[in-house]
RNA sequence: GGAGGGUUGGCAGAGCGGUAAUGCAGCGGCUUGCUAAGCCGUGACGGUUAAUUGCCGUCCACAGGUUCAAAUCCUGUACCCUCCGCCA
């Protein structure tokens, strides 16, 4: 959320990130503005009348109690008006709150323009993909032969988008996200193990709600499961104000993950890749309110991420995504594509973003500065490992000629085998 | 699931129909002087304003209701605690 006198004296600013996020269909800043001038002349009516108010009420109390009845007529005259005009605010307050909250945050100088995913700037390829010397086989291939994965037992039980892992399959995912945990203890974060069922206002407060309600399992409640750790984590201070002293804040946890894919039908469907429910371990930071500091942080979470692929020797590039192709809340976002080489191509597994005070606002996070004044802390988060689509880069990555597996130097502390075999009877 | 108690500023904690004590912390100021102490001021949010230590309004978990007037009375909801029951 956006402060609105920022909105205000920022007109043209935020029309342009409505315009370069492209979201004019769901909010109009001109229409914003004028409900709010509307809601600040009611509000100048009610206070008014209340003002009245208060002022006859202590009267009542002070005079004797003959004197009494004439003025409690003519405060009950001034309460009757008050009522029209609180109904009036009230109503008009609940459309103005409705709106803010569909106001995106204004895009960082360095975020370039652009209407979808075409827009996104390389900002460089790391690690070298090798020339196969075979044809690679995909990650499905290669998990049905080794039965590390059951697809079809996933559909049965779980419907579309269903899966099991199996064998050394399940035990790989486990490695990775052990091994990715870890790597964060290292950089010295808080582990958290977070609630999976949260409350809509934290959806809405970190942004998800609500453009992003249709992706979300509702529970019959009214309360959501989490797409990413990021709701639970982000949202653990909501409300609270914070010492300056206690920031930077570093969290970690591991999740599953839920998410309808609603945008998606008929997009990667097959195998591993998009599912309903997957595993993620998640990084979030809440800095002071300084640009220079959230960016340090932006790249210092960047490279958290990249250690973990670094580690594993996957090839893979950074994007910085363009304005199109980033979050409402978001005001700078990077995202990893690790080489997937089955397809010959980088996909996504990493998304890394910062927000200002956008989502701090929203879940009301303060702090008090070495002034003593009160500040609403920056934001953001990133992804450490997400599996099993970060598995199923793994496997193809790791694949040798004759069909195996060999296991990533880096997890084989975690798991009691060096190499997948494909197996000779698979059930 | 049943019964009872509770939720007040950053923290602790009074108030139980007449408009939020007090202590601690933080911040600001003054004073004395040296491994620190004392005194004074200071809750949050919004409006008004060129700006304000000014003025007005709102806020005692949340949402309603009763009243001229609600932290205080009534109803509902959420969460916490205690006991009983059930349970991995």
């Amino acid at each position: 959320m956006l402060d609105i006198n920022f909105i205000k004296n920022n007109k043209d600013l935020v029309k342009k990130a409505v315009e370069d996020k492209q979201l004019s269909k769901t909010i109009s800043i001109d229409k914003l503005i004028e409900t709010h001038d509307l809601y600040l002349s009611l509000l100048k009516k009610v206070e008014l009348h209340r003002a009245l108010r208060n002022k006859l009420s202590e009267g009542i109390s002070k005079v004797a109690a003959e004197d009494r009845p004439k003025l409690i007529t003519e405060a009950t005259a001034v309460k009757e008006e008050l009522i029209k005009f609180e109904k009036d605010l009230t109503e008009i307050k609940s459309i103005f709150d409705q709106m803010m909250l569909w106001v995106p945050s204004v895009p960082a100088d360095d975020v370039p323009v652009g209407q979808d995913e075409s827009g996104n700037k390389v900002v460089r390829e790391e690690g070298s993909i090798k020339e196969p010397s075979f044809k690679p086989k995909d990650h499905v291939d290669l998990g049905l032969s080794l039965d590390i994965m059951d697809l079809e037992r996933g559909t049965k039980i779980g419907g579309f988008r269903g899966y099991f892992l199996k064998n050394e399959g399940a035990q790989l995912e486990q490695a990775i996200l052990r091994y990715a945990c870890d790597l964060m203890l290292g950089e010295g974060y808080t582990m958290l193990s977070v609630p999976w069922i949260v409350k809509p206002e934290f959806f809405t407060g970190t942004g998800y709600f609500p453009w992003g309600e249709d992706d979300h399992y509702r529970l019959e409640d009214d309360k959501a499961l989490i797409g990413t750790a990021e709701v639970s984590l982000t949202s653990y201070y909501a409300g609270e104000v914070l010492n300056e002293s206690d920031l930077p804040v570093k969290l970690f946890g591991l999740s599953p993950c839920f998410r309808k894919e609603v945008g998606a039908y008929g997009k990667d469907t097959k195998g591993i890749f998009r599912l309903h429910q997957f595993n993620k371990v998640e990084q979030v930071v809440l800095t002071t309110a300084n640009e220079e500091l959230t960016r340090e942080w932006h790249d210092k979470m960047l490279n958290h991420a990249e250690n973990v692929l670094k580690g594993l020797n996957l090839p893979y590039r950074v994007l910085l995504m363009c304005t199109g192709d980033m979050g409402a809340g978001q005001v700078k976002k990077y995202d990893l594509e690790t080489w997937f080489p089955s397809q010959s191509n980088y996909r996504e597994t990493h998304s890394d973003s910062y927000f200002r005070d956008f989502q701090s606002r929203r879940l009301n996070i303060k702090y008090r500065d070495s002034a003593g004044e009160l500040k609403y802390v920056y934001t953001l988060n990133n992804t450490v490992a997400a599996t099993p689509r970060l598995l199923a880069a793994v496997i193809e990555n790791y694949q040798n000629v004759d069909g195996s597996i060999t296991v990533p130097e880096v997890l084989r502390k975690y798991v009691n085998f060096d190499k997948i075999l494909p197996k000779q009877k698979i059930i």
